[in-house]
DNA sequence: CCAGATGTTGGAATGTGATTCCAGTCGTGT
DNA sequence: ACACGACTGGAATCACATTCCAACATCTGG
């Protein structure tokens, strides 16, 4: 990469540019997942040779981390505010959900995120929003920790989900119940529980259960309460 | 990868075995991170061709998969029993957080996992343990899924930070030193909690915090006891 | 309007790693 | 000794990421 902030001199209209590179980006993402980002793709998609993306950004992380960053600051914008903390923070969470289950390269990116700057857009609201809940403030990191984790957690694993059932061409459904099968094969000595939830995997809502975790969370929240 | 599970005729003593190559491919995991992991490099670990590894593994995700597999079981398995069922969860997810902080490339394998055959040595003490709880069946698997997340996206979190300082060739307090720097430098209107919470980057313990959302989650659990 | 100077481009060249192929090797049963 | 099948090692393929470089466009000053 090479492109310096001093002057732009030029202008042509078709120019190749960061931003269309990353919003490219972001399209091959969500069409063909994290490894649809390469840079023949991209050549191809830009109608360009790979020299020329160098140009604008460094290499294929940072183009990584732009495109997460774009759709986390758009997701995060879309989330309204003013209601009560734990609504707050519920809309919140669920917004970075669907944005996950939507672009689930989003959950791995965001993770490896080079750049913590990106992770701060979640990080200051939720944060606020846990001091607006009375969280003493010894506790507010281990708390605003925990929830992000568990936030990240999710949608790291939707993601891997997401990946293993494009990849091999099946549903949802047929990968839940497949699972289901396998649990239900196990020992019942050494796996009861197990055997006792597989029958639930086939109806649980993903969404629903999420929900339920960060109202965990919040609940013992409550209790930090001075 | 062609191995049949049929007859064992041979017996030379220099044998590769799967067994063999899953503790090499441990220890260039644990030596180099994930990206130590290559063939090239198992090769010549092993004095022998890709070819050869080829016979006993499928590819690199059947690796990675059984890697982490090993290591997890063994963890577990170090876990003491008997303790209060709290006291068991909590010295689950520390057992974890150790593998995961002393082997970061698990965080990442495991949550990957094509085979959920691994997720389950992990699902099945924390849910025996949820039950002994008093948790209502309704939502056992709510609740343990959100452990489950929680602990997975804590250890995502963790190796990516350490993948960053050991690419980077930095400590882990020049990495914090640094974080806390950038999250002074933002706009007090615009990002208070950040730069509230800047300065206990540099001396929080992970480990701890760990513990807190554990503890966090616990207690919320404790309030759906019927 | 022309000659540099410079930002930009597209594609060729390089290097690395995953995966496949295949021509042996070695031990076993006959 | 012979044939066979499990196993091996390395060469051959292929698909990228990244770098290089020979044009090209546009602007600047004359």
């Amino acid at each position: 990469m090479h492109a310096r902030g001093s002057g732009r001199q030029r202008g042509r209209e078709d120019a190749l540019s960061r931003e269309r590179i990353v919003a490219a980006a972001i399209e091959l993402l969500n069409r063909d997942g994290e490894a649809g980002l390469t840079f023949p793709a991209l050549s191809r998609h830009l109608a360009t040779g790979p020299g020329a993306i160098y140009w604008h950004v460094a290499d294929k992380g940072e183009l990584l981390t732009a495109a997460c960053e774009a759709v986390v600051i758009r997701t995060l914008k879309a989330v309204p505010a003013g209601a009560t903390p734990p609504d707050t923070i519920r809309a919140l969470a669920l917004g970075m959900f669907d944005a996950m289950a939507a672009s689930a390269w989003i959950g791995s990116a965001l993770i490896r995120a080079e750049s913590s700057l990106t992770m701060v857009q979640l990080i200051e609201p939720l944060g606020q929003q846990i001091c607006a809940l009375g969280v003493p403030k010894k506790v507010r990191w281990a708390a605003l920790s925990a929830l992000l984790s568990y936030i990240l957690g999710v949608g790291g694993q939707n993601a891997a989900n997401q990946q293993y059932t494009h990849a091999h061409g099946i549903g949802r459904a047929d990968y839940l119940e497949k699972i289901c099968a396998a649990w239900k094969q196990l020992d019942a000595q050494t796996h009861p529980f197990a055997r006792s939830v597989a029958g639930e995997l086939r109806t649980h809502d993903d969404r629903a259960d999420f929900l339920a975790g960060v109202n965990l969370i919040l609940q013992g929240m409550s209790t930090l309460r001075r």
